[in-house]
RNA sequence: CGCGAGGUGGAGCAGUCUGGAAGCUCGUCGGGCUCAUAACCCGAAGGUCACAGGUUCAAAUCCUGUCCUCGCAA
């Protein structure tokens, strides 16, 4: 088929990849804009573009979806369908019926639980078992449209985003060239959402993983794996920024202790209070520092039982 | 030129302000104690103090430049 392929971060570059690998023609990637990221404030290009021009294709980076010029660019690029993975705008409507087959997305849940940005992150953040990809029939709804095909995993124990992001980037890349398949053969019967059962999964921002130690442990170390790797869950130790990596939940707690107390340091890692249970810290980060064990932090930061988090 | 922190044996750090013998907590290796151990005791190896210039009798430490890492911000 030929394709149009929209998207712009990591997520999507698995997607890409497959469809070139399973001989579809892409004549043309449209990603974000490049914009200054890092310490320098240099303009970085997105990782679609990215892998985009590795792979010698035509690289469209419109400002606005809406404007006219990137709406007539696109009607006057041939193609059956476009497909739609982790773009970051909001597709018009006059789009999405533009080609043959439409806009086919490729969403990280099973729909229609988890519709959003960040479906993937809050995923772990509830502590589901089991997670997807939905690859669905884009329609002028946020995530609402037909579902054409549906892939699932579970959940590890340990369960970070990132980790959750790689295993369904890459169902989601097989799915997709799958779907296309047998849309193409006519095979797919488009199946109804109804009504999601969780809310809008709204992207993460740094101020929500700031740890909240009165709240229970379990839902605490969820939070962390969620924000892992971004945008991070962070307390505070003295003035500086304690970014946490990962934890386990301790069931024993001292109750005389108030939450954010250091009740106990091993030499492995070391325990802090919550408002139920406890988290017993195993990797971290301090500000200006390398991300490192909790073994090798306690090594050159005399932490004390009795100091304070947050 | 966005703001800031930092690069010291294998790991994490102190020492830098106020130049003058390379230190701490671990790890590793050897030995001891022990029924045993991630515990404890004794000993050992291992470092161009990021790199390059400069100042000085003397630089990890002061000055200049470069490279790299990280936090914030985006």
């Amino acid at each position: 088929m030929k394709l149009i392929f929209m998207g712009t971060p990591d997520f999507s570059v698995g997607t890409l990849e497959a469809l070139i690998a399973a001989g579809h023609e892409i004549t043309l990637v449209v990603s974000q804009p490049d914009k200054p990221k890092g310490r320098g404030h240099e303009l970085a290009p997105t990782p679609v573009k990215e892998t985009a021009l590795k792979h010698g294709l035509k690289v469209f980076q419109p400002k606005r979806l809406k404007d006219p010029e990137t709406i007539r660019t696109l009607e006057e690029t041939p193609a059956d369908a476009i497909v739609v993975i982790a773009f970051g705008q909001i597709v018009p409507a006059s789009i999405l019926h533009m080609k043959k087959y439409g806009c086919i997305n490729v969403h990280g849940s099973l729909l229609p639980k988890y519709r959003g940005a960040a479906p993937i992150q809050w995923a772990v953040i509830d502590g589901e078992r089991e997670s997807g990809v939905t690859i669905m029939q884009m329609d002028e709804g946020l995530d609402t449209g037909d579902m054409l095909l549906k892939g699932s995993v579970v959940l590890d124990e340990k369960e970070t985003s990132g980790s959750l992001f790689n295993k369904l980037s890459a169902l989601g890349a097989s799915l997709c060239v799958e779907a296309l398949e047998k849309l193409e053969k006519g095979e797919l019967t488009p199946e109804k959402q109804g009504e999601s059962p969780t809310e809008y999964a709204r992207m993460l921002t740094k101020e929500m993983g700031e740890l909240d130690f009165s709240r229970d442990a379990v839902t605490l170390e969820r939070l962390i794996r969620g924000f892992n790797p971004w945008p991070s869950a962070y307390t505070r130790l003295g003035d500086k920024t304690l970014k946490i990596w990962a934890a386990d939940v301790c069931e024993k707690q001292d109750p005389k202790k108030q939450p954010g107390t250091v009740t106990e340091v091993a030499k492995q890692d070391f325990i802090v209070a919550c408002g139920e249970g406890a988290l017993k810290i195993t990797e971290l980060q301090l500000q200006g520092k390398k991300r490192m064990d909790a073994a090798a932090f306690l090594r050159g930061y005399h932490l004390e039982a009795g100091m304070k988090l947050g």
